[in-house]
DNA sequence: TGCGATTCTATCGTCTGCGATATAATAATA
DNA sequence: TATTATTATATCGCAGACGATAGAATCGCA
């Protein structure tokens, strides 16, 4: 009887939940600056490249679920980033609009991905094995997120 | 000028980000049958190569902060997981040790690892896919989570 | 039309995760 | 030895993240 598989090393599962901690933390110096946070970053993100969403879209879009994006949403707005407003067509949606203060901040934040892209690719890892990396990744992340499994 | 960068898309982050929290999502039924949460789960790897740990230890291992390793650890010495002492060569530190019922754990969660392999991988990514994966995840997370910069 | 099923958002409680800070013990050094 | 610096852990506050659940609006179908 073996426990080979349980050693930390020998698993996918930590160097993921490893990797993904240690690049928020080096967005956060950086996102600071621009008082947001990572999700918040994200949701952004998600409103530059379609400035209406309904709360479900963004939760969808962020493969995260309703009862976190909530919360994430009425804190930008409070911080006047976004604004939230039931949908007349159907009273059950919220329409989440970007704020001229968050569509502002997408030139501020467009320096960010370069910058720590600079700091650590060419020194570890080049630019052909992040787009292999990111091409496996999106492969999971497509098929651990369909909804019938 | 353009945001291409800024799209989520092109982000490494991202695809980061959603696989580990899919993946920890996984975990979860299989972790609850246990009375686990992920992180816990970490820990017991850890601990069930090596016993007996300072709290600090865990922590690096994790690479996490010791203001989420304390709380997470106290926890499970109230779960009986786990006991905590403080040391008395060096009062400054806590030694962590698993309990019986922490040890016999391990049992029970040396299938979990296989059972979640075969949900996804060859659906998805090959084995040896998963392992070049695993390799460019260690070495990233390796160096970003080196103390000097 | 009417009513059960579904959809959409929100609330609650618990567990992370981390920055800032505190406190005690130990180490280093003047 | 006395003082300062460092180390190890803990506390506090806030922001996610999610399971369970609630409540309102809409849909689907008899």
């Amino acid at each position: 009887m073996t426990y080979e598989q349980l050693k930390l090393e020998n698993q996918l599962c930590f160097p993921l939940y490893a990797a993904s901690h240690l690049i928020t933390r080096r967005y956060q110096p950086h996102l600071e600056k621009l008082g947001l946070t990572y999700p918040q970053y994200l949701v952004l993100m998600v409103l530059w490249e379609n400035n209406e969403m309904t709360v479900n879209e963004v939760s969808k879009k962020l493969i995260l679920n309703t009862n976190t994006v909530t919360p994430l949403l009425k804190r930008m707005e409070s911080l006047e980033l976004i604004s939230r407003q039931r949908s007349g067509q159907d009273e059950r949606k919220v329409i989440v609009r970007l704020s001229e203060k968050g569509r502002q901040l997408r030139e501020d934040a467009a320096s960010i991905p370069g910058k720590l892209a600079r700091g650590f690719i060419p020194e570890v890892i080049s630019v052909k094995e992040v787009a292999d990396l990111m091409e496996k990744l999106k492969r999971i992340v497509g098929f651990l997120s369909e909804e019938k499994i």
